[in-house]
DNA sequence: GAGTCATGTTGATAATTATCAAATAATTCT
DNA sequence: AGAATTATTTGATAATTATCAACATGACTC
């Protein structure tokens, strides 16, 4: 047990964020995502591979809480995770993701504003977390960097306003339909109260239109 | 009329959007807003001065239809303009933008593909645009602009999360409230048949939630 | 391996919202 | 100004979905 006044490492991470302390993460599955979006440089791999932090959370842990902020920006490598925010006493989920996407609270990227939405675990996950005052070094250092995140964000704004647009169907049936088609590995694997909330409906009224879907 | 084989300048503007011919059109807004984000250079601003094109659409004139690629972005300096899809046949409003905002089919930033959703202005406007072209040179010669652009992208990332969020509210009145909140100056502005479908309920039923919001 | 907890299904009923129809009010056009 | 659109309100009814309650099922714990 630390003694009084023992500085934590990574402190800024939420505590149910636990860094496994490997010095050498395998970052192969990020670099190729990032890739993707746009070529990196050496020197921004090497700054990657120094300053991230591999990290395990278990299913149903808070990566972040409603009105705290988050110091990270996470990439999964394994697992799923949810973001929703509390209305009254239900909660409303916003988006679900799963390995080889980021998840972060965009509010607190540039100018840091406490978190509206909780971001939940809900599987066990293997995370990659960089810190924004090492994104910021980054950007600095490796200004292609800006050209990637401007890029993931382009993709990502895609994903936000296909989130609001299923949320808009004013028909059940349909969002659940539309669901299928548009997040089919999502189905089999993430609990389906999660999946109901996404989709702005009671767990018994999709488990009726699954049926009946599923009749037809 | 122009001869047979004459060569329309400013060719990929839907026809809808009618350059004003203005050679030095004022573009102080625009540059308000970006510096806002991030400061832009002399030279990023020689450019954008030089290429951008000052255009009107008429209300209820198409900017972009479904189907269609998007070669422009778009700022807003004068008017109002919505994204919907069309499904079946009602229409799901998606954003509702007013000036000094940006607008834009982001699917079609960098790689050109079809939009899914359609652009209407629903006021006369005065638009600013730029060119992908264009825009891809200037974050070449002024790098800072994929700054500008991240963060940009960052604010409205930020602002499609709450749309999509705003939609999976259960109860109509809700919707409405929050609407009230986050967007009063629509609401005496916007004709409310567009904030019905961006709320996600019909025009009767938002009619009657206003009437019960002003009795109380 | 029994018990507990989380998950998912089904049924009955109530609340909410959509649909259809008609009437007003406001705006635009000529 | 008057006609023609367009926008908004209101009422009656039907469809959809939420809520509450009970039950089934599977997973996890001790």
């Amino acid at each position: 047990m630390p003694a009084k006044g023992t500085i934590r490492k990574n402190t800024l991470l939420p505590v149910a964020v636990k860094p496994t302390g490997e010095r050498d993460p395998d970052i192969s599955s990020l670099l190729i995502v990032l890739d993707h979006f746009h070529p990196i440089g050496r020197e921004a791999i090497r700054f990657i591979k120094q300053h991230i932090i591999a990290c395990t959370v278990r299913k149903k842990k808070f990566i972040l809480k409603t009105g705290t902020f988050c110091h990270y920006i996470y990439f999964i490598k394994k697992g799923a995770v949810r973001g929703f925010i509390k209305e009254g006493n239900k909660d409303i989920t916003t988006w679900i993701t799963v390995e080889n996407e980021m998840v972060t609270s965009i509010s607190s990227l540039d100018i840091q504003l406490p978190s509206i939405e909780n971001m939940q675990a809900i599987e066990d996950c293997e995370l990659l977390a960089l810190s924004y005052t090492d994104l910021q070094e980054l950007y600095l250092r490796s200004p292609e960097i800006n050209i990637v995140v401007r890029k993931l964000l382009q993709s990502y704004y895609g994903d936000a306003e296909k989130r609001a647009f299923i949320a808009r169907l004013t028909k059940a049936d349909h969002r659940y339909q539309y669901f299928q088609e548009k997040h089919a590995g999502l189905i089999n694997r993430v609990p389906l109260k999660y999946i109901a909330s996404f989709l702005g409906m009671t767990l018994e009224t999709l488990s009726r239109v699954r049926k009946k879907a599923s009749q037809h």
